[in-house]
RNA sequence: GGCCCCAUCGUCUAACGGUUAGGAUCCAUGGUUUUCAUCCAUGUUAUAGGAGUUCGAGUCUCCUUGGGGUCACCA
């Protein structure tokens, strides 16, 4: 049988890491065994479905790359579809409608509460046959076993036992008609014909309910795998500050998505001793199986390192198209294959790589303070004069030429390389760190390279 | 609180019941580099605690502790 999966986001927020690693873990699962990947929106509950939400959700998904399979499907479109499963399973006495107000609800889960006992629906209603209150429109609540346990095997966590008296006779249709989400989810799944439901572990307690709607109406039922949560690196609920933001500003903060994917496919699941993946090599080698019981934590520091070896690893084209959006355009610029490398290697992220970059397109505006002060002091400004005679009379054109300039006037003024190096690289890129000067000179030619350190000889000593 | 799940370096993770408990990241040091970064090398750091089973336990069992999840006419 063909594998099927699915990720289903309700439309009520941005998209965060820890969804897309749920998603990916099942695309990879889907994409191993030649089976299929399905994207549900559940949107059942009308107040707060969100289209911004829902395109984010989408946009997040393209931007990474990871294709579903089929349609979308939107659970909103399909309420006659549950509804007809809703009168099935009223007819067969499996649902009964239950008139208990909201009120009478609180008040039952007070009393509960003060007596220190679990908090659920009493079914008062289970075997009613009276007269219905007046003025009151019925729930519609589900017949869930009354004893017993509800057993399954999770692809994690292994064998779960949640004993009956635990999972009440839930609400499957609202006063107004609208399904709830676990009667949902499992007629979707089912009529989705999904083989592997993988899921973050906050689910885990919904499983025993739609499996007794998998009963109730017969369906197949399919194999599970909770996914640990992922914390913050104190190992508490992930917040916005920690990094559960959307998964687009990821892109904004210049990160790759190959980073991304690399970094969170690691975060509970693992090969060996390997860490970086290409995606073929994930699918190629990814079991749901696999995955770790353990939650685990979020931490920066990997997911730099990763960005930076993407970043290292990706072509001049590939990164010219990128950079587009961090305020560079290398499109055309003949030099721009030098330019990236001689900046590649000092910047984790695209915003680091455009402000590297940007310090050789531009003249400084302004020099670094510090740096200004340390490289601008003493015979400077006569080693730089000279340094430009020097040019003006070798012009030179590569790298090489640039370099053998340099050692000339070291060689000749009997100085060592610091002295000419820093107030040179003061001079050209404002900052006392950064890329190689004679690499950037090459870049600029000898024109501009003249034109700055005039400029700095002027302005600034 | 009831129920469920989890527990190896700071973090991500390896380890047929038998390894000096491995790798990566971070950090530190050294080398390469005119600077910074890259790269290379080296180093510090872990089986939560306690019983038990076993010739032998990170691995199996139980207890404790700690953490997480969940208890809606939300999803």
């Amino acid at each position: 049988m063909s594998v099927v999966t699915r990720f289903a986001p309700s439309p009520t927020g941005y998209l965060h890491i820890g969804g897309l690693r749920t998603a990916l873990f099942s695309w990879l699962t889907a994409k191993h065994n030649n089976g299929k990947f399905l994207l549900r929106i559940e949107d059942t509950d009308m107040a707060r479905n969100s289209e911004e939400a829902k395109d984010a959700i989408l946009k997040a998904f393209e931007w990474v790359g990871m294709e579903h399979d089929g349609e979308v499907v939107y659970q909103s479109k399909r309420f006659e579809l549950y509804k007809k499963y809703i009168d099935q399973l009223l007819e067969e006495g499996k649902a009964y409608k239950c008139y208990m107000t909201k009120e009478e609800l609180a008040t039952l889960r007070e009393e509960q509460m003060a007596k220190n006992e679990r908090t659920r629906y009493d079914g008062r209603y289970r075997d009613f046959t009276g007269t219905p209150p007046e003025g009151v429109d019925p729930v519609i609540r589900i017949k869930a076993p009354q004893e017993g346990t509800i057993s399954f095997v999770d692809g994690i966590k292994g064998e779960i036992n949640i004993a009956a008296s635990e999972v009440d006779d839930f609400v499957i249709a609202r006063a107004d008609g609208a399904p709830t989400y676990n009667f949902v989810v499992a007629i979707d799944d089912a009529l989705m014909g999904l083989t592997d439901v993988i899921r973050g572990d906050d689910h885990l307690y919904n499983t025993p309910k739609q499996i007794v709607v998998y009963q109730a109406l017969g369906f197949k039922i399919p194999n599970f795998y909770h996914v640990a949560m992922i914390n913050n690196e104190q190992g508490k609920k992930l917040s916005k500050r920690d990094g559960a933001t959307d998964v687009m500003a990821y892109k904004t903060m210049g990160y790759l998505p190959e980073a991304l994917l690399n970094f969170l496919v690691r975060l509970g699941w693992s090969h060996g001793d390997q860490e970086i993946f290409s995606l073929e090599e994930m699918i190629a080698l990814f079991d749901p199986h696999n995955i770790n019981k353990s939650s685990s934590n979020y931490n920066l520091d990997k997911l730099l390192w990763l960005n930076a070896h993407y970043i290292k690893e990706a072509s001049d084209e590939k990164l010219i198209t990128l950079l587009k959006d961090f305020g560079v355009d290398l499109t055309g610029n003949e030099k721009a294959s030098d330019i990236l490398h001689a900046t590649k290697e000092r910047g984790k992220t695209l915003v680091e790589l455009a402000t590297q970059i940007k310090l050789i397109l531009h003249a400084p505006q302004s020099y670094d303070e510090k740096s200004s002060k340390k490289a601008f002091k003493g015979e400077a400004k006569e080693i730089l004069g000279t340094f430009v005679q020097m040019l003006k009379e070798a012009h030179p054109t590569t790298q090489e030429a640039f370099h053998a300039v340099m050692e000339k006037i070291v060689e000749e003024k009997e100085i060592g390389f610091g002295k000419i190096g820093m107030p040179l690289r003061v001079a050209l890129m404002g900052s006392m760190t950064g890329a190689g000067m004679d690499e950037v000179m090459s870049i600029l030619g000898t024109d501009e390279t003249i034109k700055r350190i005039e400029k700095a000889i002027i302005t600034a000593m």
